[in-house]
Parts: C-alpha cells; structure tokens; sequence
DNA sequence: TGCGGCTATTG
DNA sequence: CACAATAGCCGCAG
C-alpha cells in the first residue's frame, strides 16, 4: 500500500501500467482514492495527496480510467484534474442494455444475469426488510451469497476506508472487464467497443461542461430580458405589477367586465371563442395564421413570448443558474433514456434564440461556432449503405440532387427526406415519398425495418451499437384505433431513433475529438446542441481552432464510418457572441 | 402534493 | 406540429 502521490505514479510504472492501459478509480470524499491496475497492484491515498496522485499518474501514464459513473469524472474534475481517457461502467451499461439506471447493483446484477426483480433497494429507498435480513455474508465483503452487491455498497452509502476503497475498485476493474467480454461477444455491433469508449469520453466532457458552466455576459442578458418584460423588479409587489400591466395590454381587447386568466389554456380557448376566433388548441403556429382577425389575437401572442421570458428565462433564471463568475451552469448527461443524445438542464439545450446576444467570449478570447450541415439525412446514408444516397452527399446542399433525382422540387425533396426519417406519411409529402422508395431503396428499406420493430416491439440497435428498447405492446383494454395509433407512433420512435442515435454517435465522437485535440490550445467546449459546437479559446487561436473543428469532423467521420463515402459538412464561423452567427 | 395536459423553446 | 429534449403553470385527483 503505497499513500504518497510520486509514490502510487512509480509504484503502476513497476507494475507494467503503459499508456491506454485500465486504472480503476474509487474515491471517498474525507478517504482519498485507490488506484487498481490490472496486475492486482492496489495503491490508496489520503485525502491531500488523492488529486495529486491521479494527476501524477496521468501525466506520467496516461491510462484509461475505470470509474462506475460520472460522479468519479465529477469529482476529479472538482479537484483540478482533467484526464484524456476513462471506461465510463454507467454509460457503457446504458449504451449497451438501455434504459436511464445504470447504478452497481444494477450493473453487476445484469452481467452476472442474475434476475432484476431480486435486486436490493438500495440508497434512497431504504428497504426494511432486506436491510435487516441476516443474510450470512460479511459486511466488509460487497457481493452477497445470493450474488448481488450489498445495498449498502452498491449504493454509495457505506463507510469509507482505504481498505474498502480498494475493494470498490477491484470490483469496478472487474465489471469493466465483464462489460468488455460482452461487447468483444456481440459479433453482430464490430462498432460496440468504439462507441463504449466514445461514450465514456462525453461524460468527461459533460463534467467538465457542468463545471466550466457558458460564458453569459449579465449586463447584456439583463437588457435582452428587460426588453421584453422591463426592469428587474425589487419586489415582489412590482413583480405582480409587471405581470398585471403585461395582462392589460391583452385582456384590453376582450369584452368588457370579462375576467380570463391569460394562464389559463382553457379560459384562453373561451375568451378567443367570445371574440369569434374558435380553434381547436390556442398553439402559437394555430393563433398565427389568424393574427389579423382580432387585434387581441396578435396581443395575446406577444404577452405569450414576454411570459415565457419572465417564468422561464428571465432574472430568476440567471439568479438560479448565472454565477458571479459570468458562467451559466447546468447539469449535463452524455445521453438520455432514448436515443442516446446528449442533455442538458438549466435551459442550456432550449434558450431563446434572443438571448443569444448575452452569449458571449470572454475578454482575451472568442467563441468558435461549428454546426454540422444536414447531419441526419447524410447519417441515414452511411448507417443504411445506400450507395444512391451517399452520392448526393457530395454537394454541400444535398437536397438539390435528391430533388433533381425525384424530379421535384427542393422543398419537396426536403419534406420528403425529413418525412421519411420522422415518419410521416400524411399531406403533400405523399407523392415524393413514393418516388423516394423508387430512387433510394436502400435508405427507405432500412427506416421500415426499423418502423416495424417499432410497431412489432422487437428492440433495435444503432450503428453504433446501442441500444433501443421497444418495450412491450400494451394490448388490453384499448380500443381498435387507439391500438393502432400507438402502434403507429411506435413505429416513428423506432425508424427516428435509428436516425437520431447514430447522429448523436457521430456528434460525440466529434466532440470528444475536438475535446482531445483543442486541450493544448485552451480551447473548451463550453455547449453541445445536437448538430453544434461552441467553443470557447483565447483569440489568438481561433482561427487554428476553426480549422481544428473541421480536421476533427473529417478525422471523426472517418474513424466512424471508414468508408468515406458520405461527405459531412459544417458551418464554422469565428465569433465574439453567439448572436453574431448568421443562421 | 403529485401528475397529466398544455404550452413554449431548442435541434 | 411528424422525432427528441427541458421547463413552467393550471387543473384535478388523492
């Protein structure tokens, strides 16, 4: 047992640990951490010296880290530490058997096939029963005679000591290498591995996005926000003072002595019913096409966008997530319970497009913009291996030769495409859709495969591997068309999530490439939205950084599907805030 | 107090 | 208003 942090570095070294080579990690905030290499060599740390020696043995060994979930890569990255690789246990887990749980009892419980219904409750939902079973193992030892982990380890709450730290890291080497085994045996997903790795690469990149947080300049956020629903208010009474003059300016224009709350979608639907503009919902897109009708119509849709600030993003928003060091900060996942894209919470995946103004670089430095141009139809021709397809992606728009092999126009080609993967099959897309079976039979052959195990819930896994869970079909107790329906939007979810998942494989690897490479010239991903990158660097590496944002969608596209027949493109402008991209 | 429905925003 | 997400408020059930 090795404590001091040169000493746990040279103490792997002997052991044979090289670059790319597994460390597992366990840490316990007041304990330290223990490091476990493959030779059965373990080292702990006290508490002082835990983040030195992980930064020693990173910079000297450059290992892959084992670590059970992103709550390791959080806490290192607390700590100062940013490491190059990891096997993420809880993103593999979710990646290769679905769903959103990924905690060790579970994790364990699935490799080691033991059924999930005998799973002990763990932390959070304390169990009474089985927390007082006497079930003849030791307390020190956290897998039970019956093979699950102990609750009291698996989930987290157990006493922390050098000694158990080590046994938690020894497990977490093995679970790693049982995932491995797994994935080397799914002959049928060869990219299974690749994508593993990629995805344990984005929840680095996601603890360090939660850490860095967005850089919003606050006095121009506050001028956005004041915009639309005026100064910050001091108190509460103000507030509703606000709130009730918002409310005239609409409720002026309904009859007299009426009282409707605006807040209310079914007293909207009344009042627009009294002025003789009757609609089925009180959507915006519905009330847009019938502005003109009544002047308290294009009102209320004012009041709609000014209330949508003032709840949502308005001065409580930057008081609950803006931090005094310019950084709006939320929480962000490496994928969620669907098709594996990335989230985020803090309203950093949604914010108006007006607020982008307040979205700016820091002093001594700019934000570098990419977005990837046409991402899913151009995924749809490299995971289908439509080779008609693949070829219209050559041109930077391609649309137009989809549209030109269809013989119609480009908007029509364009609904057609997108209605292809979405799943739509009603209105004008219908007549392009027919010939899109005729031109690309590949593509379209590959969306109904996956509509039927849709609708059939018969679970699917993207290119990259992962995968998507059908459920079961619920036929009971509903009638004929409500059973079809849903066996229809069934469908949709399967042909999109085979569309939108190997998108978010293709984002990732994307991200976590730039993420590698643009380490050495400070340049931070600061926002991941789907299809774009921000980037945020001093300014005398951005134009270095533009050009490294392409070099890495070319490197990523490449490592992803080999091939090179699908071309991928971005738009990559270099900006002092993100309002100045011109989309 | 929890939850489904409605609404808005983003890709 | 197809596919996905987060988030707020209202109305209703418990």
């Amino acid at each position: 047992m090795v404590t001091e942090a040169h000493g746990v570095a040279g103490a792997l070294s002997a052991a044979g640990v090289g670059r790319g080579d597994p460390v597992a990690v366990a840490h316990a905030a007041g304990v330290g951490v223990a490091l476990v290499a493959p030779t059965g060599l373990a080292v702990s740390t006290g508490d002082e010296e835990a983040a030195e020696a992980v930064r020693r043995v990173e910079d000297e060994l450059r290992p892959r880290w084992v670590w059970w979930s992103g709550d390791t890569a959080a806490a290192l990255v607390a700590s100062g530490t940013r490491v190059a690789a990891c096997w993420d246990i809880a993103a593999v887990h979710r990646l290769v058997f679905g769903g959103w749980r990924a905690d060790p009892g579970r994790v364990w419980a699935t490799l080691q096939g033991l059924p999930l219904a005998g799973l002990p409750a763990t932390r959070g939902q304390p169990d009474l029963f089985s927390s007082l079973d006497d079930d003849g193992g030791s307390a020190d030892e956290p897998v039970r005679p019956d093979g699950h982990l102990r609750p009291d380890w698996a989930g987290g709450g157990w006493s922390a000591s050098p000694e158990r730290l080590v046994r938690w890291a020894e497990l977490a080497a093995e679970v790693a290498r049982r995932q491995q085994a797994r994935i080397a045996a799914m002959a049928d997903h060869p990219r299974l591995a690749a994508t593993a790795r990629v995805e344990s690469a984005a929840e680095l990149l996601c603890a360090e996005m939660s850490a860095d947080g967005l850089p919003l300049d606050r006095a121009a956020a506050e001028a956005i926000i004041g915009g639309f629903v005026g100064p910050r208010p001091r108190t509460e009474r103000e507030a509703a003072e606000q709130r009730g003059r918002r409310d005239a300016e609409v409720l002026r224009h309904a009859p007299a002595g009426s009282d409707f709350d605006l807040r209310s979608p079914g007293q909207v639907k009344s009042l627009l019913r009294r002025i003789g503009v009757e609609v089925p919902d009180t959507r915006a897109w519905r009330l847009e096409a019938r502005r003109d009708e009544h002047p308290l119509v294009d009102a209320l849709l004012t009041w709609r966008k000014a209330e949508r600030v003032a709840t949502t993003f308005g001065y409580g928003w930057l008081d609950e997530h803006l931090g005094g060091d310019g950084r709006l900060r939320g929480e962000w996942s490496g994928s969620d319970g669907a098709a594996g894209r990335m989230t985020a919470s803090a309203g950093l995946h949604n914010m108006p497009a007006d607020l982008r103004g307040g979205v700016a670089a820091e002093d001594g430095h700019v934000l570098v913009r990419a977005d990837l141009g046409q991402i899913e139809p151009r995924v749809l021709a490299a995971v289908s291996g439509d080779r008609d397809l693949a070829r219209a992606t050559a041109e930077d728009d391609m649309y137009s030769p989809v549209a030109r092999q269809l013989d119609v126009d480009r908007a029509t080609a364009k609904v057609a495409v997108l209605g292809a993967m979405y799943g739509q099959t009603t209105g004008h897309g219908a007549h392009a859709l027919r010939r899109l079976q005729m031109a690309y039979p590949v593509a379209m052959a590959y969306l109904d495969d996956a509509d039927r195990a849709g609708q059939t819930s018969r679970d699917l896994r993207t290119y990259g591997g992962r995968l998507i869970p059908m459920g079961s079909t619920n036929a009971n107790e509903v009638s004929d068309t409500v059973a079809r329906s849903r066996a229809a939007a069934r469908g949709r979810y399967g042909r999109n999530a085979m569309v939108q998942g190997a998108a978010a494989e293709l984002f990732k690897l994307w991200a976590v490439t730039v993420r590698a490479r643009g380490a050495a010239l400070d340049a931070r991903i600061v926002l991941c939205l789907h299809d774009e990158l921000l980037v945020h660097t001093p300014v005398e590496h951005g134009e270095v950084v533009a050009r490294l944002l392409d070099d890495c969608l070319q490197e990523a596209a490449h490592r992803w599907a080999p091939d090179r027949s699908v071309r991928f493109v971005a738009d990559i402008s270099v900006l002092r805030r993100w309002s100045e991209a011109k989309d």
